[in-house]
DNA sequence: AGATTTGTTTAGGCAGTCCTAAAATAGCCG
DNA sequence: CGGCTATTTTAGGACTGCCTAAACAAATCT
């Protein structure tokens, strides 16, 4: 009934949506792979089949149901992510390719098995949150990247920001989710933070690193 | 470039083939559930790829790749059977579905982790031998039902013999692969045996029984 | 505003796998 | 042998998901 396709769509959808608001299809598109006008096709019929709403030329938004499919995946997903590497030993660069083929196969017994075996977890290896069995997501509050002291260090999980230029200007800096940071030094009062990801720093703004939220990492972390 | 529904085709054409030689696209077509100009057609395309020989109206041959691809595919099969009997604790009775549908989507990782995880075994829990990696498959020498001793029991593996009429009388009384049999008399010399199969018991020449191969049970068995 | 650029949708096709119906072939029986 | 029956193949479609090219809509620039 819901082909492997449309699932995968659905988890792009909202991996977009977390980001921001309303998924563009080419945003879509890009994300999959596929030329525009597939992304359309695919969005026309996930919208038939009331997983999605779309609004021509505006984009499209999951609906419940379609948000409880996307995180049905992602729970397999993020599951067996865990499994490969605490029970067989994968290395962390390899669960996701893995990860990606099995999801979509794998029967309700399989998930509840691994689910177990792990010892009911709620963090995948990349500390991103485990959605429960019921569809439910506990959406970890992340703290801010003005928050962090110098010193810390952590992995952007969401940027955030009404102004295109301001986004483009953290793409470029590499200040994008999953990029590890460690915060160098802050300014006093609202002063400007020096941030360091991958090989260069950068000098941020208190308001636009406020946008940015983090998962801190433990100080003890390698 | 070698789809599913092929890998698929060539497990089947394999396990056919196993039970006598040539295979029949009805035979092909029933075992994979589909009508029988569906197989015809992938028979065909098959045969474009020099996996299978097939010539029209007699049946199809694997050949010696299109061998060795279905070995690879049965080799995923067992192994994930014993996977997720073993480490996950399935039973037996449904481990084999879900085998079914990951044999595709693993990758020759996987393969190699389970493959160490369970110590390198070589029989999946069905007592069926599992090929080796390089597509060899050590095919067990079964005994013959007819050197079976009278209370003796095993289950059946491989029913050959030329003469149609043969089989079909042994299929009847369920005399088939994977069914259980117990000796339960043996007259002296070349005299008949008297088997029993699910409720009902046999009577069968002793030729008869020489073609047909079991794999005999541990006396401790249940 | 008008023109250009960018993004989105429609239209028409292709490949893969399935189907049903009809034609071809093989096997069997009188 | 000739004809019946069962099996197998061919022919023609349906459906999914992808593509390119062209039409359309919105945003941007002058």
């Amino acid at each position: 009934m819901f082909s492997q396709a449309m699932q995968d769509y659905l988890k792009a959808i909202y991996k977009l949506q977390e980001q921001g608001g309303a998924v563009s299809t080419s945003a879509l598109a890009e994300a999959m792979g596929v030329a525009a006008a597939s992304a359309t096709g695919m969005v026309k019929k996930l919208a038939g089949l009331k997983l999605v709403r779309h609004h021509p030329y505006q984009g499209v938004v999951l609906s419940k149901a379609g948000e409880k499919m996307a995180l049905e995946v992602i729970r397999h997903h993020r599951l067996l992510e865990l499994y490969l590497a605490e029970a067989l030993g994968y290395s962390w660069d390899k669960v996701h390719e893995e990860a990606e083929r099995l999801e979509h196969v794998i029967s309700e017994e399989f998930e509840e098995k691994i689910f177990e075996a792990l010892g009911r977890p709620t963090r995948d290896p990349h500390g991103d949150p485990i959605p429960a069995k019921d569809g439910t997501l506990v959406v970890a509050e992340h703290d801010r990247l003005s928050d962090l002291e110098p010193g810390a260090t952590g992995v952007i999980r969401q940027v955030s920001d009404s102004d295109a230029e301001v986004l483009r200007y953290l793409g470029i800096r590499g200040l994008v989710p999953d990029a590890a940071v460690e915060v160098l030094e802050k300014a006093p009062f609202n002063g400007p933070l020096t941030v360091k990801t991958g090989e260069t720093s950068h000098v941020l703004g208190r308001e636009v690193a406020s946008h940015i939220r983090v998962e801190a990492r433990a100080a003890d972390d390698a």
